[in-house]
DNA sequence: CGCAATGTTGAACTGGGTCAATTCTCGTGG
DNA sequence: CCACGAGAATTGACCCAGTTCAACATTGCG
């Protein structure tokens, strides 16, 4: 059983037992995880991360974790099931800005807003873990190393959005839904969700059409096209990827806003306590790039 | 003379003269003006972001500050003159991801990763300030209100980025451009850029069009469109809007994710020392809303 | 002055949307 | 166990916003 799948049954069984708090495995939430692919953690620094899943509840599919325009008082984990986040348009439409999945952080984008830009509701059964404001702080306050980690996983989650708005700005709808089905495939496989490129997607087309920026129409002709290409199989709320790295090469999938590590000089605890001692710093000199003639290419 | 004016004219004599340090008057860099947006500031911390713009080096209109795919060394600030944020795309198209103006921090996003994410190129001459990744851990380290100004900073761009999302996956072009157009005149007004509705916008159609998802061409037919509508006037590179708030209303544009204020209690250093001093958090229960029918409607 | 970049306008094309009819799936209750 | 009904997916016909291509006008700079 691999460590990811680990995690995940750990993190099933600690929801049975209610009232279970700090004194398990450190090693096992899915935030600790999802930190650890960043940086390592002190035994403290875990404690820390561990205290935001203090208060597991469980959500059923449908339900509005929270809605748009609601007042921010805090945030929360998702250690089971999947959810959305959303915003709903003037013309009746409704767009779906990002998927979330066990493991991730939901809501930090509103820590500068006292209103919530965006509602979150569950696709799915699942379990949330909601903390305060004050807990983010406190960990600002605490841990320079996951200071640097949330912010870290804050600029990778800019990267998917970058990545989103791109796709949904310049590609086709074929090239939209590659990209989608390829980047959930790798996020699914790195917590032990993927078999052979097939996997569960409990979206609706009605959903995938909100994700990707198409009517859902359209998102049945696509898959239709994808499997007479024998490119994706789909069957209810299964998929399976026939060849992952043709979508990838046909959605220009460009997999560095998920793997690329963050340098190690930056959680290096030896090298910050040197800066910590008041070593100087020095800019290096920036020299901009002339382009080749007046104007960018 | 406004204070952001002033802050201008300040920042274009401090260029003059080469090599003042920081035995200036502290309240006049545009990052500590953006920052004072967010937060009050001791004396310290305004020294540690006036540090940030201790290498200013001069930049012309074309010039590439750091290519996409490039090594991610440092950060900068710029103080005056346009720049954005690109992506080139197989198709040989390209993708305008932000537009940045004096004040604002360029490359965050990339803190994350080790190779940059998208170039970055100037929209006409100006200054930027290199600074290392070294510093702002050090900015970490050093001082929490810093670090939750950074992170608000961050969140805040996100929200800028989710909507531009949001117009380029759901609405018409004319829609798109009032959008864009508003958004600057609001970006712009806060640095005192704007005059009775008009002001200068130092960039062409086509690369209008990479901002927003357009052919170049339709960007001339839909300014065509507001001209004849009566909205907005254009000649070369200045724009005046004749009725701001029916392009606000016409975008459906939600001033929200520009001037909402990050909530003062997370900068009240009272309160800050209060949590300091180690007092338990206890979070609040959420008990998620069942939604009226089983699925969101 | 002349050339290159930028902007404008028209004509024809097309990807994806909309609407509507039909089928499929599955949960429910008789 | 089956019949029913509601939501989800499919398919076809038609439409339209925005693209592409091409010709032309304007601007500005060396």
């Amino acid at each position: 059983m691999c460590p990811s799948c680990l995690a995940r049954a750990y993190a099933y069984a600690r929801h049975q037992l209610t009232g279970d708090h700090l004194n398990v495995n450190l090693q096992d939430s899915a935030i600790v995880q999802q930190f650890l692919q960043h940086c390592s953690l002190s035994e403290e620094e875990k404690v820390l991360l561990l205290e935001l899943e203090q208060n597991p509840i469980k959500a059923s599919a449908g339900d509005i974790i929270w809605q748009e325009n609601s007042k921010v008082d805090q945030f929360c984990t998702i250690s089971q099931g999947w959810a959305y986040s959303f915003r709903n348009l003037g013309d009746g439409s409704r767009q779906i800005l990002k998927v979330y999945l066990p493991g991730d952080i939901i809501g930090m984008r509103d820590f500068a807003f006292s209103n919530r830009l965006a509602g979150v509701a569950m696709i799915e059964d699942g379990v949330v873990s909601p903390f305060s404001h004050e807990h983010l702080l406190r960990i600002f306050r605490s841990s320079t190393a996951l200071t640097a980690g949330l912010f870290a996983i804050v600029c990778r989650q800019q990267a998917m959005l970058t990545e989103r708005l791109i796709n949904l700005a310049r590609r086709t709808a074929q090239q939209r839904l590659a990209h989608f089905l390829y980047e959930m495939y790798l996020r699914l496989e790195r917590i032990g969700a993927v078999n052979n490129g097939r996997f569960r997607l409990p979206l609706s087309q009605e959903q995938l059409g909100d994700v990707l920026g198409l009517s859902a129409v359209h998102v049945s002709r696509t898959f239709t096209a994808f499997r007479e290409e024998g490119l994706v199989l789909r069957d209810r709320h299964r998929v399976a990827l026939l060849d992952p790295e043709a979508l990838a090469q046909l959605s220009e999938f460009d997999g560095t806003y998920l793997n690329d590590a963050v340098p190690a000089l930056f959680f290096d605890r030896e090298w910050q306590s040197h800066m910590l001692a008041g070593t100087p710093i020095k800019n290096e000199e920036m020299v901009p790039v002339k382009s080749p003639s007046a104007q960018a290419d």
